[in-house]
DNA sequence: CAAAATCAACCTACCACTAGGTAGCCTGTG
DNA sequence: CACAGGCTACCTAGTGGTAGGTTGATTTTG
């Protein structure tokens, strides 16, 4: 992967994660990396490459970046709270949504392998956060851990959607706050 | 408010809460009406109008359909899974999301009187569940009803984006469930 | 070693198409 | 007649995408 390469991928990514997917062009990111759209294609022949190439490199990173901050004496609770604080770091920097949050929005007037990379960033979310909770001493089923990971999951999504809508980023804080008074930590559900 | 402009409102609703606002088009809408686009122009002059009325609309019925399924005899509780199942059906039946959910994603590159429209629709909720969580038997301080208000919102609007890509639309169900365990029906909050 | 061929990486110029929006004409109805 | 509610026809600006040419570095080969 060439560094213009990359660097296509870098302005494109903050465009799409202010703007989401239809909302950026290829005329538009072109002029921010300082080339011609004709050579944006040169690199990704569609859109709909450049979309599921931003899609699967943002998924690899923020798992990959998960990994990386988990320490083995940490409990639940304190993961699950960096799991948070990384939506909110996000949101919080230039006030930029999660990548995939944003296309999820689009995604039936996305293009199909774009699509799949979305659905794949939030099957990788909660299989992460799945194996998370199956480290918690408490036991859970095979369905109550797909309903917990679902949980966080979508609350955080919900909370950057909202938060960034009402310009209260703080609102990730405040749920992840809440988080803690759910059975999530304490008890096997069902 | 003419028979004509509903229908146009009807056909844009439907656009829009599959598409977005950046990805549905007034020639798409006036095919799908069965007129021009220049007489959508007639009842709208401009998109940004169309999308305020859409939101401001869609706000209003969505709240009044909340206010109209409360029994006085209702728990907290039942209320708030009457409010989580107006997501879920909302999502089953064709698949449509929340149209103010969908436009929040796209918030930064949307006309302002669109965006304001759907920061008053976020609000408005929070309000009506705020007002729900006042007659609750556990009182809470104001800060406490605004953080359980703000958690409920963005869980469900978080499961619907969710639900909605991973073709799942039983997460908001799964959620709902979760939301029991916590302790926004059974305790104060600090 | 130097000439020739290849290649990546970009360019200009253009394509067909769609966007939102406008001007002015027509037609049915109160 | 007036005028609401449509229409045709058009505009400008922008879209993703393509064709073909230019550069300069790298590699192949006589």
């Amino acid at each position: 992967m060439s560094s213009k390469a990359e660097q296509i991928m870098d302005e494109a990514e903050n465009l799409a994660r202010s703007h989401g997917y239809n909302a950026f062009s290829f005329r538009d990111l072109a002029a921010k990396v300082g080339i011609k759209s004709a050579s944006v294609h040169y690199h990704f022949p569609t859109k709909a490459d450049l979309g599921a190439a931003l899609a699967k490199r943002y998924t690899q990173r923020f798992i990959n970046a998960l990994d990386h901050c988990i320490e083995p004496t940490d409990t639940t609770f304190e993961i699950v709270q960096r799991y948070g604080e990384a939506y909110y770091q996000a949101l919080v920097q230039d006030g930029r949504m999660c990548l995939c949050g944003l296309f999820a929005a689009e995604v039936d007037s996305l293009p199909e392998p774009v699509a799949v990379e979305v659905q794949r960033f939030f099957e990788a979310n909660i299989n992460w956060l799945k194996d998370v909770l199956r480290r918690d001493p408490h036991v859970r089923s095979e369905d109550a851990l797909e309903a917990d990971a679902t949980f966080i999951l979508t609350l955080f999504q919900g909370a950057m959607l909202v938060g960034r809508t009402l310009e209260q980023p703080e609102a990730i804080h405040t749920v992840m706050e809440k988080l803690r008074g759910t059975d999530i930590y304490t008890s096997r559900v069902n």
